[in-house]
DNA sequence: ATAATGAATGATTTATTGATTATTCATTAT
DNA sequence: ATAATGAATAATCAATAAATCATTCATTAT
């Protein structure tokens, strides 16, 4: 019964478990999957996962981290691919709703252990939201910089974006509209916020 | 045990039925209230009540719709104590804000009431957003008029800014923040959405 | 006719129980 | 010492039974 284990010389006994309780998690879900289960396939007892790990949530907690780390990753390679400032606020929007919207269709386990653990655990979703908030401060300095913005609190106005972001941002949400539907949104949220409601004098 | 009921003169047996449960709803919640003691307290058979309501959901549902509806006609009244368009768009956030607040945080059992019916009857919850659309819609055709906006196509960017205040409306948000935290969120939103990023040439 | 009811039905909730599971700890191995 | 274990405990979950409830309908009253 027990999933093969591929323990590599330079992994840790910690890292070990997180293999086998990630297979897991993905296969069965976070809370059809036991201890005891992710024990045998690590050829120990459950006591001794105790031994590497305060409890089963921190186990999920740690992985649930790593997971979002790595969409805003992700979302960090696909912003960066755009070459103005305003494509990349435009690809911050959009990429954070593929990411939510994938991960709410494609993999229900793994969204099933995120939603697990930010109920429990607020402080993985404030690390998550402090990434976020990292990349599109760094987003409107750019902007800045090369002259397309000129916002004077860089830190409250990416607070105010990631807040009209949410929706993208919300698992909770995406069965209220199609992909198609929300991306259309997502653009209109992206040029509301590139160019306000305030008119202008013409150039 | 029956709460007393006062039957106006020109009040309908409906209308008896719907102050009746009412006053259940708000003391005891949606779900604990049965059909029987609705009946008990306008002296008359459960089974009577059918008679004029389809079922239990149908008067959630007109009961949590009047009640959408009368904070969005609240809504209305304080967006237009505001003087310009601008100001209209920042005390339609706030505004949102207070009463999802409030609601959340004073009447408990009326937002489960609320929350309740949201999750079976998507329409009463899209009539609530099509008020909110239209209150946004004429907001920013008097901007426009008034030379402050220089919207395109009202109609989207109402849809951006509901979508962007959605955070405001959603009482399940309400405990990630304290409520003068929400406040100066939804005033960077609302600078956010009036004024946007790109920056523009000195008039 | 319209208004109202009590009794019947099936669905949903709640309470209760037993079985699993997470977690601890005293003990054993290395 | 460090690593690991099996047995014990307490919390959680699942299955079932019992009770309550929403809804229907045949019948009675007005």
């Amino acid at each position: 019964m027990a999933l093969s284990e591929n323990t590599s010389p330079t992994e840790t006994i910690s890292d070990t478990i997180l293999a086998a309780a990630m297979r897991r998690f993905e296969q069965f879900g976070y809370s059809k999957t036991t201890m005891a289960e992710i024990a045998a396939d690590c050829d120990m007892s459950a006591a001794n996962i105790y031994r590497y790990f305060e409890n089963k949530l921190e186990i999920g907690a740690q992985l649930a981290r790593r997971c979002l780390s790595q969409e805003c990753a992700a979302l960090t390679e696909v912003v960066n691919t755009a070459t103005s400032a305003s494509a990349r606020l435009q690809e911050f929007l959009l990429g954070s709703l593929r990411f939510t919207y994938q991960r709410w269709a494609d993999q229900p386990r793994i969204n099933e252990l995120v939603e697990a653990i930010a109920r429990e655990r607020t402080d993985v979703v404030q690390e998550h939201l402090r990434a976020r908030q990292e990349l599109v401060i760094k987003l409107i300095h750019e902007g800045n910089s090369n002259g397309e913005f000129s916002v004077e609190d860089p830190q409250r106005s990416a607070e105010a974006i990631l807040l009209a972001g949410t929706v993208f941002d919300v698992p909770l949400f995406m069965h209220l509209h199609s992909y198609e539907k929300f991306e259309s949104m997502a653009k209109n949220v992206a040029h509301l916020v590139l160019h306000g409601l305030v008119s202008r004098p013409a150039v």
